[in-house]
RNA sequence: GGGCUCGUGGUCUAGAUGGUUAUGACGCCGCCUUCACGAGGCGGAGGUCGAGGGUUCGAAUCCCUCCGAGCCCA
């Protein structure tokens, strides 16, 4: 009955929010707006804990500005683009996207996220999520794949996008383009091939003093190790990396690849490595991603010896048309034969392969569409320069990034599932046709081209099969979100968003692909400040794959602990870093939620009728708690500013358990339960109780909103805690919060005396003494005192004369010691640990300045612990803050 | 290999601009059946702050090297 039914009370909520309609944006409304550009969710699988733990942290941000009188447009969106849902169809149904018709398959790709985005619906339902339905996107419908498809013609049309050649990973068996996620790795054995590549001119004897290098009846030549001899033809550099001794003599001097008539440059380079073989390698077009960068980096031309059946091109002479393996082992013979090859040996080796047929992944030259980024990097460094990034540090991996890039973006894709590239090519003479914007969006491969024929020949068209890179769909959520090309208005209204969180694994992915866009696209900034999340690990420390078989279902433990538990593990988790998964955070959620249940119910019995004016006297306790109360709602508002939830959470956590509960509760009990001083306590309780709850809302929707309606709801007003205003101060009393500190050490000094010996909190003590400096303010606070250590006779005396006090240690302060008498401070230390604490002491009571050996000390740089005890009597002596409290025993 | 980040008692963690005695939580041990809460309160044990070197009177904090972990590298 009064216990917190965490299920019910959980589920309750959720049903009424969805009635309630509180967490719609207003498109009509005053209120400035919060915009969170929210990453549209995969829709390849349920969330895992670590999703949760992202779009919670999304929500405590939302909720927070809605308290803070922000219209939050906070939309519930799904990412329904590209290969992994393919790959799960494919891997599901035993097929590949080639087995069946082309819109079937997409049929099976649309019903298969579907399915996942209904159960993730419901998910952040459970979780306590505040998402808008009503500003509802997935990326796979038209109304958004259609902005795609626009941001390509106006790019297009202001020169931003070319067709070009690009290698890409092809299967040779299954005939079709590989993403990288879809190759495997395997270890295999293969045989490292030592070769030798002549030298074009004539070299002088000495150079047979390296290794490596070496002379025949044909002439001087370098010795080269390969695994893959077949490559020879596509050849176009040696590297040798610019440390080795002999890259001085090497470097710009001209080979001749064996049996192919072909003169190559050697050169240097930091990436060859110099272990490998004879530390001189074979550059080819293109053998392996590495090679990719050499390409770009010197120019070179791409010439493919493999085509995409697998077999050997024609610029393989003699061994033209040849399946890979077979040419390789034919060159081999002819190199052996002809005395061009050095040595064979076994070599271990990890190689990609299908992860259909396992078989090894070639690159092949396909025609693509690009979009430049090379002429932008500057733009690109800029605009992230004006966003803010918490934490700040992220910034710099976005800049490493741009600032390597050596190519332009391939934007288009040889798919299915993802946004038709919205062009038709003419057949006759490859005249492209674009589509119309007000025609978007289209699929060219059902859909007519705006014109009947080619306008160039007047050929025939055919629709493109090719598709976007799917990062071409969720670049654009910031344009999509306030409304560009649909409605202008809204659009200069809401553009740029107020917030991009997401986390931190796609900074060179969808946060560099969204600057750019909307940069090139709006030539502003897409949004103002950028959130990176961390990584949720599993319990044992590992990353959370669902190929890893760890993930965890946020479901079962909201079964178990509920949601506002596991929203507090997950505000324990700070930005930016990453957190292992810990049950037990859950369960220490619980006790917290269970805690601020009990104070709240505790409170409640007290609250007054109506909603308190601040009194015209206020007790000092009163004040004491007040003043704590008020600091803690600006720290907590400047850590909720800055995205620190942990931090904030500890600190809210913190004042209630402890300055809350364990203080100032017990100090007041017993004077509630008497109905004393109810106006002034009252005041505080009130504004304390529900400025919590109100702090405490964006972390714990639920619990906080049912306490909000039993006890403080008929005197606020608002419909629900989470349309209420976040709290301010309501006082900050200095001197207060100093005296009411003084007065809790007392009384906890004597809690912790009768803790220790067995004695319970409230048990009667006959008689207390405190002898002190400041009566006049302890006995102000008699009653407190008294009250909570239920005393019977509490005698408050400024006769400090009756204590006995003797120092008996004395200790340096090292911090002003050291800081002036520097490298002579550490003999100082030595000679004050050697000296009398008690002579000290009074040499510095009489003169307030010691001097020793030459040195002089005043009381700031020593710290002295006396013993005392009262003249005359049996005492147990507790000291605070130089008062002594002096509680009488029976010796 | 490169960039960024992290490495603090058994576990997780706080610790701007260096001050010697390192925070809290979980777990562990002892005591307290107190009228909001025993999933509570009070107390205690437990750490050469990843390793090594350097700067300094003084380093978890600054510098260098190394080791281990995470993310990304079209």
């Amino acid at each position: 009955m009064t216990d917190y039914d965490q299920k019910e009370i959980e589920r309750k909520w959720q049903e009424r929010w969805q009635k309630m309609k509180i967490y719609h944006f207003d498109f009509d409304s005053d209120k400035p707006v919060y915009s969170i550009d929210v990453p549209p969710r995969y829709a390849s699988g349920p969330l895992h804990a670590g999703h949760a733990v992202h779009y919670t942290h999304i929500d405590f941000v939302a909720r927070y500005k809605r308290m803070r009188g922000y219209n939050v447009f906070f939309p519930l969106c799904f990412d329904v683009n590209g290969i992994p849902i393919e790959e799960r169809v494919e891997r599901k149904l035993g097929i590949t996207r080639k087995d069946i018709d082309r819109h079937e398959f997409i049929k099976l790709c649309s019903e298969f996220a579907q399915k996942n985005i209904e159960k993730m619906k419901e998910q952040y339902i459970k979780l306590g999520e505040s998402m808008d339905p009503t500003i509802y996107y997935q990326t796979d419908a038209e109304y958004y794949r259609r902005l795609t498809q626009i941001s390509f013609i106006e790019m297009y049309e202001k020169g931003l996008i070319y067709r070009g050649e690009f290698p890409v990973n092809w299967c040779p068996r299954c005939m079709t383009a590989m993403a990288d996620a879809e190759i495997q790795y395997i270890e295999r054995e293969t045989t490292l091939n030592t070769i030798k590549f002549y030298f074009k001119d004539e070299q002088p004897e000495q150079v047979l003093k390296y290794h490596g290098i070496g002379k025949d009846e044909r002439g001087f030549y370098v010795e080269i190790a390969t695994t893959r001899p077949e490559m020879l033809p596509s050849c176009q550099i040696v590297g040798i990396h610019p440390k080795d001794e002999r890259a001085p003599w090497l470097v710009d001097q001209v080979l001749r690849v064996p049996f192919f008539d072909k003169e190559v440059k050697i050169v240097a380079d930091e990436s060859v490595d110099p272990n490998f073989g004879t530390g001189i390698v074979m550059i080819c077009t293109i053998g392996d991603k590495e090679d990719l960068r050499w390409v770009f980096k010197y120019n070179l031309r791409m010439e493919m010896c493999i085509d995409e059946e697998g077999r050997m091109t024609e610029i393989c002479g003699r061994y033209r048309g040849l399946k890979i393996e077979d040419a390789r082992k034919r060159i081999l013979e002819d190199l052996e034969r002809e005395g061009y090859l050095v040595k064979k040996e076994p070599l271990k080796q990890s190689v990609g392969v299908c992860w259909r047929c396992k078989t090894p992944i070639e690159f092949i030259l396909t025609k693509q569409w690009f979009l430049k980024v090379i002429p932008f990097k500057d733009l690109v460094l800029k605009i992230s320069n004006e966003i803010r990034w918490y934490p700040e540090y992220m910034k710099k991996r976005l800049e490493e990034w741009v600032n390597s890039l050596e190519w332009d973006w391939v934007i288009s894709r040889q798919r299915y599932f993802a946004t038709p590239i919205p062009v038709w090519e003419c057949e006759n003479c490859g005249n492209v046709v674009l589509a119309r914007k007000e025609d978007c969006y289209v699929d060219p491969t059902r859909d007519p081209p705006p014109v009947d024929k080619c306008p160039k020949c007047g050929g025939r068209l055919k629709g493109s099969e090719e598709v976007f890179d799917t990062w071409m769909d969720s670049s654009i959520s910031p344009l999509y979100n306030t409304f560009w090309h649909r409605d202008e208005k809204l659009f200069k209204k809401l553009y740029p968003m107020s917030l991009r969180p997401q986390a931190h694994d796609i900074i060179r992915t969808w946060a560099f692909y969204t600057i750019l866009r909307c940069a090139l696209l709006t030539g502003k900034k897409p949004f103002e400040s950028i959130m990176m999340g961390g990584f949720i690990l599993s319990e044992d420390g590992t990353p959370m794959h669902a190929s890893l078989g760890n993930v965890i279902d946020p479901l079962e433990i909201i079964d178990e602990h509920g949601a506002d538990a596991f929203r507090c593990y997950a505000a324990s988790c700070s930005l930016g870093e990453d957190n292992p998964f810990r049950r037990k955070d859950v369960v220490r959620g619980r006790r917290l939620l269970k805690k601020i249940w009990n104070v709240e119910r505790f409170i409640s019995q007290f609250l007054p009728k109506e909603k308190p004016k601040m009194p015209d006297e206020l007790r000092l306790m009163d004040r004491w708690i007040l003043t704590k109360y008020s600091k803690l709602v600006k720290r907590c508002t400047e850590l909720m500013d800055r995205f620190e939830f942990s931090q904030a959470m500890k600190e809210m956590e913190y004042f209630l358990w402890h300055e809350l509960a364990d203080h100032y509760i017990e100090m007041v009990k017993n004077l509630l339960y008497r109905g004393k001083h109810m106006e002034s306590i009252g005041f505080a309780i009130y504004n304390v109780g529900l400025g919590m709850i109100k702090l405490f809302a964006p972390f714990f929707p639920h619990i906080t909103e049912e306490i909000y309606h039993r006890y403080y709801k008929d005197k606020e007003g608002k419909e629900s805690i989470h349309v209420s205003d976040w709290p301010e101060e309501i006082l900050i009393d200095e001197l207060a919060e100093k005296n009411g500190e003084f007065i809790k050490e007392i009384i906890s000094a004597i809690r912790r005396w009768k803790g220790e010996r067995g004695i319970a909190l409230n048990a009667p003590m006959e008689k207390v003494m405190i002898f002190s400096d400041k009566t006049k303010l302890i006995e102000d606070c008699r009653e407190d005192i008294v009250s909570t250590l239920n005393i019977g006779e509490l005698i408050i005396s400024g006769e400090i004369e009756r204590i006995e006090k003797r120092a008996i240690k004395v200790k340096p302060r090292f911090a002003s010691i050291g800081r002036r008498y520097r490298e002579k401070a550490r003999d100082l230390y030595k000679m004050i640990e050697r000296e009398d604490p008690e002579r000290l002491y009074r040499e510095m009571v009489n003169k307030g300045v010691i001097k020793l050996n030459g040195f002089e000390l005043t009381f700031d740089d020593l710290d002295f612990e006396f013993s005392h005890s009262v003249k005359g009597e049996d005492v147990d002596i507790l000291e605070v803050n130089g008062s002594i409290i002096a509680i009488p025993v029976a010796r």
